[in-house]
RNA sequence: GGCGACAUGGCCAAGCGGUAAGGCAGGAGCCUGCAAAGCUCUUACCCCCGGUUCGAAUCCGGGUGUCGCCUCCA
């Protein structure tokens, strides 16, 4: 039985879906106006990870992702570069999509696009205004907060100390500080609306890409935990009061990654993106990285942890190589496997039970069963385990070999294929008249090359670094 | 100031009242001409002080420390 921790009753509760075996998710998407970093790399891993986890259960699950392409800071870039927005927008959606890829995040099933969506979020801000709960003002809408009972539930937040609290916007417009924007005026880029030209709030893209693509009541709504507030809140009491019936049932959001023990941001310059991160570890190391520490919880980064993370991760994914994996399955595992994700999804419990196969098939313990079991339960998590078995294309072993044609004097006649086979041949002749110091040398230009050399009783092998 | 989270071996981390999963690093060994890789084995009085209990890393109270949200943010 599936138990996550709701934000909304502060607690863990079983999970049930509205309708059968039916699962709605949302989560929000990125802003897209810049590259995507590894905090957002954390994000999405981790719902990823639970839309994996709720098909692997087999619930019939639409998970909904949003990209945001209307926001001030796109306009602003744009702007500034004195180009489109559309322009931003379309090269950080690309970025953000080949990002994700990367990290071998499965596609939602649904992408809604902020921009695609504005007769929605018009027709939803009427109804706001029609009922009483927002206000327009020289073509600004706001959303009155008091006429919404159960704000500040969800994040938990006292209204009176909100309205005391340090930093609270003042604005002479607004009836309260507390009181948001539903729409902005915006004379140049804004779209046409009842209010005059404009651009919807940020809070109510999310509420009308909710209700158009998933209805008006979803299971899960989730994100990172910066979002609870003020976003969610607000998203909340726009579409609870627009559509008069529950938003979500269980909200859920993710910790954040640190680095220097700050949350990583772009506002505190901080961040490193997740294809910086890629150029140096893969993303089964991110992977893992990401998934030794409970969602919930802050993730530190640094060389030191994601080298380690990368090292344990080589060791998952290179036990399967060379094993032919079937589909018959270690049910035990696979049991301590479940148990350990129906616990509030505790990937950290979950990854000891992928390593004790990882044990087994060093041992030789059913072997070929513990193999596939842990293909099959790793791919639950998003490993990608065809790096256990990936070649180098035709291409790669070209342009890794061309240079030693002349640092070994290699003629030409010998083809690039054989050329690594040459060397070793060389090299063994040197072996076997016992002239270490030529042989060794060989083998350390060779992995100034990144290529490995492996003496074993029958030959030597190499492999690619 | 308000709300909330966290503090476990060298590093990361699970643990939800019965005497400490897992990963990385380190050490020892196997293998090897020597390495590397791989394999085998291997290391904890759980921040402090009280309390509850037959029994607490786990519950309660009080400290100390760290972080997050309250403003755009995944």
């Amino acid at each position: 039985m599936l138990k996550i921790y709701n934000t909304l009753s502060n607690k863990i509760e079983e999970f049930k879906p509205l309708e059968d075996n039916k699962v709605k998710m949302y989560v929000c998407g990125p802003t897209v106006y810049d590259n995507a970093h590894l905090g957002h790399a954390r994000c999405y891993i981790t719902w990823d990870v639970l839309y994996r986890y709720l098909k692997f259960l087999n619930y019939d699950v639409t998970y909904c992702r949003n990209v945001t392409d209307v926001d001030d800071k796109i306009l602003k870039k744009a702007d500034t570069q004195g180009v489109e927005p559309s322009v931003i927008t379309d090269k950080y959606y690309k970025s953000f999509i080949n990002s994700m890829n990367n990290l071998n995040t499965l596609k939602p099933d649904i992408e809604p696009r902020a921009t695609k969506t504005i007769a929605e979020m018009i027709s939803m801000i009427k109804k706001l205004e029609k009922e009483g709960y927002a206000y327009s003002i020289d073509g600004d809408v706001y959303f009155r907060v008091a006429k919404y009972k159960k704000y500040g539930e969800l994040s938990s937040q006292p209204i009176d100390d909100l309205l005391n609290g340090a930093r609270v916007e003042t604005n002479d417009k607004k009836e309260s500080p507390l009181d948001f924007a539903l729409w902005k005026k915006d004379e140049l880029h804004g779209f046409s609306s009842p209010w005059g030209k404009g651009r919807p709030g940020w809070h109510i893209e999310c509420s009308a890409m909710n209700k158009k693509h998933l209805g008006n009541t979803i299971d899960i709504h989730a994100g990172g935990a910066d979002l609870a507030f003020p976003h969610h809140e607000n998203e909340r009491a726009q579409s609870e009061c627009a559509n008069g019936c529950i938003f979500a049932k269980y909200w859920m959001h993710n910790g954040f990654v640190t680095i220097n023990k700050e949350k990583m941001s772009k506002s505190l310059n901080n961040f490193l993106t997740i294809d910086d991160v890629l150029k140096n570890y893969d993303t089964n190391a991110i992977r893992l990285f990401i998934l030794t520490n409970h969602y919930r919880m802050p993730v530190e980064f640094n060389d030191v942890a994601l080298t380690s993370a990368k090292n344990g991760a080589k060791r998952l994914i290179n036990s399967i190589a060379g094993i032919e994996t079937n589909e018959t399955y270690d049910n035990s595992a696979i049991e301590e496997f479940k148990n350990a994700m129906d616990d509030d999804l505790n990937t950290s419990k979950a990854l000891a039970v992928l390593f004790s196969l990882v044990d087994k098939i060093k041992k030789n313990v059913d072997r070929k069963k513990s193999a596939s079991t842990l293909k099959y339960l790793g791919e639950v998590l998003g490993f990608d385990f065809s790096y256990s078995q990936k070649e180098l294309t035709d291409d790669e072993l070209r342009a890794l070999v061309e240079p030693l044609y002349s640092e070994f004097n290699i003629s030409r006649d010998i083809s690039y294929k054989d050329i690594i086979g040459e060397i070793i041949k060389q090299r063994k002749q040197a072996r076997d008249n016992k002239d270490w110091k030529k042989s060794d040398e060989i083998r350390d230009k060779l992995l100034e090359y990144k290529i490995q050399l492996n003496d074993t009783k029958e030959a030597t092998t190499w492999k690619a670094l």
